[in-house]
DNA sequence: ATGAAAGCGCTAACAG
DNA sequence: CTGTTAGCGCTTTCAT
């Protein structure tokens, strides 16, 4: 059933009926609802690429997620990205995977086909080019995180992972705890660079110095966990304490611990981040975290609707938002961390 | 830049433009030559939004992602999708994320709007109402996974899970284990239900009556894992050896035996099954897994192409593929498992 | 308040 | 081999 056919029916005009479904107020109130009930009636639906073609609009938005060539990938959860803030509005939502030596040409594709209104960034890195490109070839889009050491505006919402790891460093450091090694994440991501921020600000309002040795930054692996953490360990001064950048890599920082005879939570603390819980039930008996479940899906909706309010407006002005992370202590991933003897 | 003005500049028809473009046999050699150098030169991309509307082909599939409103959520991989598959053939890749109460609307409008030519079914439960649904509305789909309980046939791609977990528990069975802890996913999810039989067969080919005891199922977080094996520690004659269905869950497990005072690999040994190895590197130091990364990869990779052949064939025949799980024996998530003393 | 007509940019008979 | 002519199903002036 097209529109066509269902004017027929009515002994309307296609005009109408497009007016009176789309709301436009200059219909006849009693009109609307005859088309209204005909078109419930008859499953009437209207054909999306008709729609795109006639308005040039693409109702679409799209993700585009790199594949690091030469890294283990960085995974989005999209379900966190919950429809429905796209499809309460009609969009679309496109998924792109590519490798990140082919990203350029992907976004200019998705540009010129006009297969997209606008794009969520995600994963931006240190300096990430593709804000530059984005903007020069000018196709809306929003980051979901930021992107350190990029100079010209443009729209973000991220969560605050330097604060983030400044309070669990902190948290440590309350516990007597002096040498805390930091296993981080590949420090060409924006966000491990800030969470490396937070690490180093907590021990310098201490007037702790850093040490080189106690800070790791490699793939969020299981293996780089415990190769990171073995390898600080058999240091003559040891950490006391590790702060770990994913529940993954945790697992090979325990690992660690107990092949070297040491018993996490006695001989050694953990603290370990993830923003990604949805290996968790909510609200309760997590361990250390810094972002809760509902709060990472929160933040997947706004970045949706900052998008689709982006693409809306004739002239939009950079949005930025800044979510702060939540501190919750419990253990679910080992014994909570314990006071220096 | 579009067809009509590119057709112009060169004084063809649009309609060659388009043959030479398309590569339609009957256009001469050289004019294609002019055409494709000349579309070269001035970057035309066909409109895509054009190219749907007057061939009333999507080119797009769908990846519907049922969120469980009662469960925690099932999360595909979907960097696995590597775009290339789809994009080499001019589709994109359309994400629906709806809670699972409004699935059938969701295929529906699919459907009806025209804005997929098929879809990947994911996460198949048992006795899945989707496949009935899909096949009554017409919409060509794939199942990544199977839907045990289903009659009519259709296509899927699915992993050995049954072997998977047989091979797994044999393995434990051959170090001298008898009573062995299956600490498994939800099983109203197929691939669960297939990972149970394994583990059940396996113990009926050494004639040993399966314990209900021993046998837990739940969703694959780090609190069920470590609930399944601290009961089950608890009991009178506790098992020697635990089966987890997954890396997350059998975090939950190794923190629930050193609760307990007892030594992983020494006192009670672990087989940790993921088919989710996006957190471990390829290849080398892996626990004891039954797929590897390439392998999962190279199943979505045939499963994208399996829809694509469905939507280009005039009468499809379902087609059925049951790809082997390799078993890879390392110590990324603690020991290697021990035979009894 | 409603309708007629043109057009979005491409493809696909049908001619020649 | 190339061009002419109609659409695909909707939106959007412009009339009435």
């Amino acid at each position: 059933m097209n529109l066509k056919e269902l004017a027929t029916k009515l002994g309307l005009s296609p005009t109408t009926v497009s007016r009176a479904l789309n709301g436009y107020p200059e219909v006849n109130a009693e009109t609307r609802e005859r088309v209204m009930a005909a078109a419930h009636r008859y499953n009437y639906a209207p054909n999306t690429r008709a729609i795109r073609l006639a308005t040039g609009r693409a109702l679409a938005v799209g993700h585009v997620i790199p594949i690091m060539t030469k890294h283990e990938i960085v995974n989005p959860v999209f379900a966190d990205f919950i429809g429905e803030t796209y499809s309460r509005q009609g969009y679309d939502m496109l998924l792109s995977v590519v490798p990140d030596d082919d990203e350029d040409r992907t976004y200019r594709v998705l540009k010129s086909r006009g297969s997209v209104d606008g794009v969520i960034v995600h994963a931006p890195r240190l300096n990430d080019p593709r804000i530059a490109l984005l903007t020069e070839i000018g196709l809306p889009f929003v980051v979901h995180g930021r992107a350190t050491g990029t100079t010209i505006p443009y729209s973000w919402l991220d969560v605050n992972n330097r604060r983030a790891f400044l309070r669990a460093t902190e948290f440590l450091l309350d516990l007597g705890h002096t040498r805390i090694g930091l296993i981080n994440g590949l420090e060409f991501m924006d966000f491990a660079i800030r969470r490396r921020n937070g690490y180093l600000e907590a021990l310098a309002a201490r007037a702790i110095a850093p040490d080189a040795r106690l800070m790791f930054s490699d793939e969020m692996t299981e293996a780089a966990g415990f190769h990171a953490a073995s390898t600080m360990i058999a240091l003559p001064d040891p950490p006391t304490a590790f702060l770990v950048a994913s529940m993954i890599s945790g697992m090979g920082v325990r690992r660690a611990v107990e092949a070297a005879g040491r018993v996490v939570g006695r001989d050694i603390s953990i603290i370990i981040h993830d923003d990604d819980l949805s290996y968790l039930p909510n609200g309760t008996d997590v361990p250390i975290f810094t972002a809760t479940r509902s709060s990472v899906r929160e933040a997947g909706r706004m970045v949706a609707e900052m998008l689709l309010d982006l693409i809306s407006t004739p002239t939009p002005a950079p949005r930025e938002r800044l979510l702060e992370a939540e501190l919750i202590i419990g253990q679910s991933t080992g014994p909570a961390p314990r006071a220096v003897q």
